[in-house]
DNA sequence: TCAAAAAGAGACCGATCGTTCACTTTTATT
DNA sequence: AATAAAAGTGAACGATCGGTCTCTTTTTGA
């Protein structure tokens, strides 16, 4: 009865990686038996099919960033604080040692073939969104940002120019791109703060 | 000898929106001999392999989309013009009838698998942001804009919020994300006009 | 028009794909 | 410790994968 939900995790955590980095097409089943060391039968014990795996992997990784940026978010009491905080965790390249953004790839991989995983990234952006424009809105009733701080803008903003910069950092292998469009986000909000 | 070159041209025009939207993995031969209606020893004598015509696929992609880009600015001649017309054409969805940007699908994977490709993609990367800077140092040179407009910087921030937005309009179904970057970063080039 | 060369057809290859299932081993319960 | 239930094994399945090769058809240049 526990045996299973711990086996059935430690696939998830083994594939997480390895779905992220060589997509859902470019990863075999047989890929995820190396890494969980079991046989056939003992990964599909525990999910129907590679697709309902993938998706599991993907609920995973989208909780495992939003889980860490509530962490970071909660310990600071001004919304300033807030954002910045957040802005430094997506600058952290904990999440690239793990193959990147998954809602890049996974988004990259399944817009136009794939509409089940598809809504999950489309969740995913949303609350990506919305806890930023949240920290804004909240920030001007309590007098700390300008009533002309556009949330929504701002909070589309910061994911377009995070999933660029991940992309592009990737690509280049180097970090600063990153590094540098966190540094062009934090200096868009000082106008703003009263 | 003409022949070659005609259906060489053929297969590559009618693989690459398969390959946009499957992915190279996602995609296969049979795809592209039902695309083509070319039996396999038909596609085979003009590419050696699978992955040759992924890399002669991307290459065409990525130039229609530069050379589109040329042709729209080079009709124009102010260097405000050229950034303006640039960012409308990069607006005009024509591209993600194809199955969105090239840059980013193929980008996203092989980043972490396919070292080939990857560079095929960092040059394009590099071949849009030089555009754009380009732009801007030209438009410093003859006076249209102030010294402080970063012209790296800002190329970093069009390709970064570009990619963005193609990910999140076609995750949303919903161009007007794409729309709204680009008025983005149009308005940001107005404090520099001199 | 005709022969040489190029292009395309399609059967075939071994490997690998995702998945199933009868069976063995391990775990949990008493 | 015995037993029923749960978990894991691994051989086997048909389908499909990328790729090859022999043969036929079409194109080409004289």
């Amino acid at each position: 009865m526990k045996k299973a939900e711990r086996t059935k995790q430690f696939i998830i955590e083994k594939s997480a990686p390895i779905f992220n980095t060589k997509g859902i097409a470019g990863t075999s089943m047989n890929d995820i038996m190396e890494a969980t060391q079991l046989a056939k039968g003992g990964v599909y014990r525990h999910f129907p099919s590679k697709e309902a795996l993938s998706l599991e992997v993907f609920n995973y990784l989208s909780n495992l960033m939003h889980d860490g940026a509530t962490g970071v978010v909660r310990e600071i009491p001004t919304a300033k604080g807030k954002l910045y905080g957040l802005l430094d965790f997506y600058d952290n390249r904990i999440l690239s040692k793990w193959g990147g953004c998954a809602i890049l790839n996974f988004g990259a991989e399944a817009d136009d073939t794939n509409p089940v995983m598809k809504e999950k990234v489309r969740a995913a952006i949303y609350r990506f969104k919305s806890r930023i424009s949240k920290i804004i809105i909240d920030g001007q009733e309590n007098g700390e940002f300008s009533k002309d701080f556009d949330a929504e803008h701002y909070a589309i903003k910061v994911f377009t120019m995070y999933e660029g910069a991940v992309l592009i950092s990737k690509i280049e292998n180097n970090p600063e791109y990153l590094h540098n469009i966190i540094a062009m986000l934090k200096k868009e909000i000082d106008p703003y703060i009263l």
